[in-house]
DNA sequence: TTGACTCAACATCCTTTGCTACAA
DNA sequence: ATTGTAGCTTTGGATGTTGAGTCA
């Protein structure tokens, strides 16, 4: 019936098993001890198989009709682990009754049911599946509770007899529809063998465990060797030692040293027969109090025993150690485990698919009332050392009741709880010394292979863990116990078995040789006979030391080494050829046919990879366009690899000679790539590029830092924009409500003023208010509504639009400008398409591709590009082959597009490098100042113009700022209009808990005082909102900028009588000014109107200018508005810098940034992002 | 009883130079 | 229209390892 075998009764593995005697005493450390609570992550699984039943586990498993095993298995599982205690009531009621299994079952027959599920494939109705596993999941909904709950698995009966009971039993299974019989009845096939899965995460746990195990062992004896040296214990024991047995043992150095040899000896064994009273049978764990009353007693188990003779000898002064082989758990998995049981391995229980009774005994087995009769093999000894022989002698008083025979110690046979795999020594001064290879008769063949030491992981955490314990007191006699150790291990016989000598450090069989090994020399060490008569066989065994490693031509190219010419036709042996499935398709694509079988070469057919040297000065690529560089040494003479990232960027932009480095390769799903790290150039470009580079991340890094800084200033902007609505609306009067205020229209949706409304609306907005209009936009942009989803990009567009087409102060220049841009971008559509008229740009190659250098064409185009008027669309059209010889990149490190771009002054690289230094000099400035110049809160093309517009001449300017200074005095510096002058007053005096200065600390930027935005034009908000609330405008348009995505976002509406907002402003009152008017809140004012439209003049102007021979307006502009601030300080020309000056410097440098940073990076920053609304950063701001 | 052998199930090694959608 | 880049998806056969089971 049990298809599953389990093992005949055996007694429980012996290597598994802990010495009882170790057990006993390692109790102490054990119980409670990380072991413990492993042990009960083990058993816990027997609770698992609820969970696991829902996936009705393995087909095979629940198999033929007279497969118990899956049946049985599963449900007793099941039984077991559905209740949880399961096994506690077995463990009560040894053995299991039956009828109490049957009970359990029976009155979990759903649970068995599910169990019992057909396999997979099998038509067959499933009684109410769902509810049968919501069932069992429902029994299992908390596995962790009922761990927590109660299964102690110290409880479970683990009893052979409970449990062969508990799994023959399980009547709901003999009671269960047959559903196996249908599927696996294989008449009389021979049931299909089943082998026990051991999977990564059990193996895993048992490594751990026998770790973790092993630790606490270490522990342990590290404690009692402390109480050793006890100088009670000492004291109790020393009255023991005779004055003869002193004398032996005492060394006296004038005595021939094998007389002092042979006297320390007898010594010993002296010492030895004096104790001889030790018990049987385990000790409980002690505290120190009860080894010091035993040591008064002198009555205990042998493991006591060993320890206070340790202690004895030391209390009359020989040096000794307290030896201890430890047992932990094992971390192999042996047949011979006594299976409990099988649980389902399904997604949920992966990797717990068995529970070991062995194993789990030997967890229970550590109270001492478990002790058996004592082994013949000691666990506990002593070593002292002969000063005369310079050695340690190792003693075995009670045991073996051997002196100076090492050999005699190892069990012969790993015979039930002892096993030979660590043995520790302990000085008196806390050294531990391995000290195994002394004891093991086949430590390498064998007792290798049971240690963790076994693999190089666990051999570095060994040694860690030896190392925790080192003193290295004694230099010298550890050099001479290491030298003796490593004597011995090499002088370990030749195994006589093939199990052995596999994976053997000294000796090997041919067969055991791997794909990519071979014998250099067939020199013969031994050899091993197998079977008898005419199955005989004899193997030669090998020594490890011939066997070399073989590679193929491709992988010693990895290695820097390539096969030599007269050796390639003579590989050493031939191996079956791997092709990945990528490449054979590739190959059959190409017609090339498979290989059949691939070379494999030795080193001493290889020689030292040499690349090809540079050839007229340009390096010789592979096929692929690269070049191969698995070691430095493949580089080619001439050359240098520059592993910078994006390092091609300068390479290219220098136009010189180069190629990626391939370094490595990726395996992937459809095949090998190459990866590439960094280029190749000659090594003349070295510098240069090096340099570029340097420029480049430079750039790179400006450009982060632009970002940081705006993001602050968005964060400072949100929350003093809301300090200043919480202050204003504090403020407001009540008469002052009446007028017709945003804030109060909002909460009333009406014209009414509602005082208490205020703070609703505070409360109502609080989202909005982050917004870049907070608090100042008509209710109908801030808020959404369910209906009018939050995002509709081409709202602002449109808006902007509108407001363009009927600007209220400066709508004159507004339309010029959109004319401008519009022509602009028209000049760029139609003179792009004049490089790819005669030559599309190449590609830029992308790492692994062949780098394809430029045509002369292409230069041809580049030098018209050179001569170029910066704002023609000359220039514009060839932005994009100058983009990819990274021209603008230079300055901004940025590949995008930029229609505003100037002229890069078409020099060559040093002129372009000296330039561009300056004009990276200058641009951290910009990058500094361009929040500033985002005020205006427009389209891109919009807050170029008027950036550009914002160029005038310095009287024009001068002018112009004086009359907003006159402005800015009697109109209210910041914040929304409202209809009442007195109460936008109040509004602009209200106090601000960040001044300027601290905006200008926290962001490092000059920030222009508020201005007015709205010259004399007083607005009338009740006409802003006299049908409601407005809805933006959702016009299909290019939707490309952010910021009007932005806009359109916060434009939605929540309205019940959206009007399109801008049909009704009557150019008086746009969307813009409102912009405006919350900008200058924050003291970022933008232009007034007239500004506006002077700024338009001076655009074209300047457009004029830079037509008329600017290589680089911008520096020409910047430098002609922003020397007298950065000379003069504060004032130039008898005015403010920071009010207008500034302004204009910022707008001079926006245009400078803005030919060097991608559209869009200018997003204006005082609008608010979208994304601000779910970023954590900004959630303080609310 | 032990070890060789086979089987089964995984685990690991070996291989060794794109494509596409989308955003700018 | 062009170009740069993120993301895709995680091969699959051979070999090696380990444990179960059988047999000599």
């Amino acid at each position: 019936m049990v298809e599953r075998k389990r093992p005949a009764s055996s007694p429980p593995l012996g290597p598994g098993q802990p010495s009882s005697r170790l057990r006993t005493l390692g109790a102490t450390a054990i119980s409670g001890t990380p072991s413990s609570s492993v042990a009960s992550r083990r058993v816990h699984p027997v609770n698992l198989p609820l969970r696991s039943l829902g996936h009705v586990a393995a087909p095979t498993r629940v198999a033929g009709p007279d497969n118990g095993v899956g049946s049985a298995t599963k449900p007793s599982a099941t039984a077991v682990g559905g209740s949880g205690s399961g096994l506690k009531r077995s463990a009560t009621s040894e053995p299991a009754s039956e009828s109490a299994v049957r009970d359990r079952a029976g009155s979990n027959s759903k649970r068995v049911r599910v169990g019992a599920l057909p396999p997979s494939g099998v038509v067959r109705p499933q009684p109410t599946p769902a509810k049968a596993i919501e069932s069992s999941d429902e029994s299992d909904a908390d596995p962790d509770s009922d761990d927590e709950d109660g299964v102690n698995w110290e409880d479970v009966d683990l009893s052979r007899q409970a449990i062969t009971d508990f799994l023959s039993s399980a009547p709901a299974v003999k009671n269960t529809p047959a559903p196996l019989s249908i599927t696996l009845s294989g008449k009389d096939k021979k049931p299909v063998r089943t082998v026990r899965k051991i999977t990564r995460v059990e193996r895993r746990i048992r490594w751990e465990t026998h770790k973790m195990h092993l630790l606490c062992l270490l522990y342990h004896v590290s404690l009692r060797n402390r109480w050793c040296n006890s100088q009670e214990v000492k004291g109790n024991l020393s009255s023991l030692v005779t004055q003869r047995i002193r004398k032996l043992l005492i060394d006296n150095p004038s005595d021939q040293p094998f007389r002092r040899s042979q006297l320390f000896l007898e010594g010993l064994q002296a010492l030895s027969d004096v104790w001889n009273f030790i018990h049987k049978g385990g000790d409980p764990p002690m505290n120190y109090k009860q080894f010091v009353v035993i040591s008064e007693r002198c009555k205990g188990s042998r493991d006591i025993g060993a320890q206070l003779f340790c202690s004895m000898l030391r209390s009359i002064g020989v040096t000794c150690r307290l030896v201890c082989s430890l047992q932990p758990l094992p971390f192999t998995f042996s047949s011979k485990e006594d299976t409990l049981m099988k649980i389902p391995a399904d997604g949920l229980d992966k990797g717990i698919g068995y529970i070991s009774q062995t194993w789990l005994q030997n967890f229970r087995r550590n109270v001492h009332d478990f002790r058996q009769d004592e082994p013949d093999w000691p666990v506990y000894w002593v070593e002292a050392w002969s000063i005369a022989r310079r050695k340690w002698i190792a003693v075995d008083p009670f045991a073996t009741m051997t002196v100076g025979k090492p050999s005699f110690i190892e069990p012969q046979l790993r015979v039930a709880g002892n096993m030979m795999s660590y043995v520790v020594g302990f000085e008196d001064d806390g050294n531990c010394t391995d000290v195994t290879r002394r004891y093991a008769h086949a430590f390498i063949s064998k007792t290798r292979k049971v240690r963790v030491t076994g693999t190089p992981a666990g051999e570095i955490w060994w040694n860690k863990v030896m190392a925790l314990f080192a003193t290295g007191a004694h230099p010298d006699r550890q050099q001479l116990e290491e030298n003796e150790l490593r004597d011995k291990t090499l002088h370990e016989p030749i195994p006589k078995s093939v199990k052995d000598l596999k994976g053997h450090p000294l000796y090997v069989l041919e067969r055991d040789l791997k794909r990519d090994e071979a014998l250099k020399t067939l020199r013969k060490c031994s050899t091993l006979t197998n079977g008898s008569g005419k199955n005989r066989k004899v193997e030669p065994i090998y020594r490890r030391e011939d066997v070399i490693k073989l590679r193929s031509i491709r992988n010693w190219l990895r290695l820097g080494r390539t096969v030599k010419p007269e050796e390639e036709s003579k590989p050493f042996k031939y191996v079956k050829a791997v092709q990945l499935p990528g490449t054979k398709l590739r190959n059959a694509r190409s017609g090339l046919g498979e290989t059949e079988v691939t070379g494999m070469y030795t080193e001493s057919q290889t020689e030292l990879y040499v690349a090809k040297p540079l050839v007229n000065g340009k390096l010789v690529k592979n096929k692929f366009g690269n070049i191969e560089l698995f070691v430095e040494s493949m580089l080619p003479e001439g050359a240098v690899h520059l592993p910078q990232k994006n390092i091609d960027k300068a390479a290219r932009l220098l136009e010189v000679d180069y190629a990626c480095a391939i370094t490595d390769f990726e395996y992937r799903r459809l095949g090998t790539y190459a990866v590439a790290t960094g280029i190749v150039v000659a090594k003349e470009y070295k510098e240069a590029v090096e340099t570029v580079h340097e420029m480049l991340v430079e750039a790179q890094d400006e450009k982060a830092t632009e970002a940081r800084e705006k993001k602050a200033l968005k964060m400072w902007r949100r929350f003093y924009q809301k300090i200043r609505i919480l202050e204003y609306v504090g403020r407001i009067p009540e008469e002052e409500e009446d007028t017709q205020h945003p804030m109060t229209m909002k909460a009333s949706d009406s014209s009414k003023p509602v005082a208490k409304g205020v703070i609703e609306i505070v409360e109502v907005d609080n989202e909005d208010l982050g917004g870049p209009r907070s608090g100042f936009h008509p209710v109908s942009e801030e808020l959404g509504s369910p209906e009018n989803p939050i995002k509709k990009p081409q709202s602002l567009k449109h808006r902007l639009k509108t407001l363009l087409a009927s600007p209220p102060h400066s709508a004159p220049a507004t339309k010029t400008t959109d004319k401008k841009t519009a022509k602009s971008k028209s000049a760029t559509t139609s003179t792009k398409a004049k490089p790819k008229s005669r030559k599309t740009p190449a590609r830029k190659t992308r790492g692994r591709k062949a780098v394809i250098e430029p045509s002369e064409e292409e230069e041809a185009v580049e030098s018209e590009d050179t001569d170029s008027n910066p704002f023609t669309g000359t220039l514009r059209g060839n932005h994009r082959s100058r983009n990819h010889k990274y021209k603008y990149n230079f300055d901004a490190d940025t590949d995008d597009d930029d229609d505003t771009a100037t002229s890069d002054g078409g020099g060559g690289f040093v002129k372009q490098k000296q330039e561009n230094k300056h004009t990276l000099r200058r641009s951290t400035r910009i990058a500094t100042a361009a929040p500033v110049k985002y005020t205006f809160g427009r389209d891109d093309d919009l807050i170029d113009n008027d950036l550009i517009e914002a160029q005038p001449g310095l009287e024009q300017e001068e002018k112009k700022k004086k009359k907003k200074q006159q402005e800015n005095n009697k109109k209210p510096s910041g914040g929304f209009f409202v209809g009442s002058g007195d109460s936008s007053s109040e509004l602009s005096d209200a106090p601000s808990n960040l001044s300027d200065a601290e905006y200008e600390a926290l962001v490092g930027v000059r920030i222009s005082k508020p201005k007015s935005a709205f010259g004399d034009k007083m607005y009338d908000s009740s006409k802003f909102f006299r049908d409601g609330s407005v809805k933006p405008h959702d016009e299909s348009d290019d939707g490309d900028d952010e910021d009007e995505e932005e806009e359109a976002g916060d434009g939605s509406v929540q309205s019940k009588s959206p009007v399109k907002m801008f049909d009704m402003l009557d150019g008086v009152h746009d969307n813009w000014n409102l912009d405006e008017v919350d900008y200058d809140t924050n003291g970022f004012g933008p232009a007034a109107e007239n500004e506006n439209a002077d700024a338009t003049v001076n655009d074209q102007e300047i457009a004029g200018n830079d037509a008329e021979g600017h290589s680089d307006h911008n520096i020409a502009a910047a430098g002609q508005l922003s020397l007298p601030a950065g000379e003069g300080g504060e004032t130039a020309g008898g005015f403010l810098i920071d009010d207008a000056t500034e302004d204009t410097m910022v707008d001079s440098n926006t245009m400078h940034r803005k030919e060097q940073t991608p559209k869009g990076d200018l997003s204006p920053m005082l609008f608010e992002d979208p994304e601000d609304r779910d970023d954590p950063d900004l959630d303080w701001c609310n």
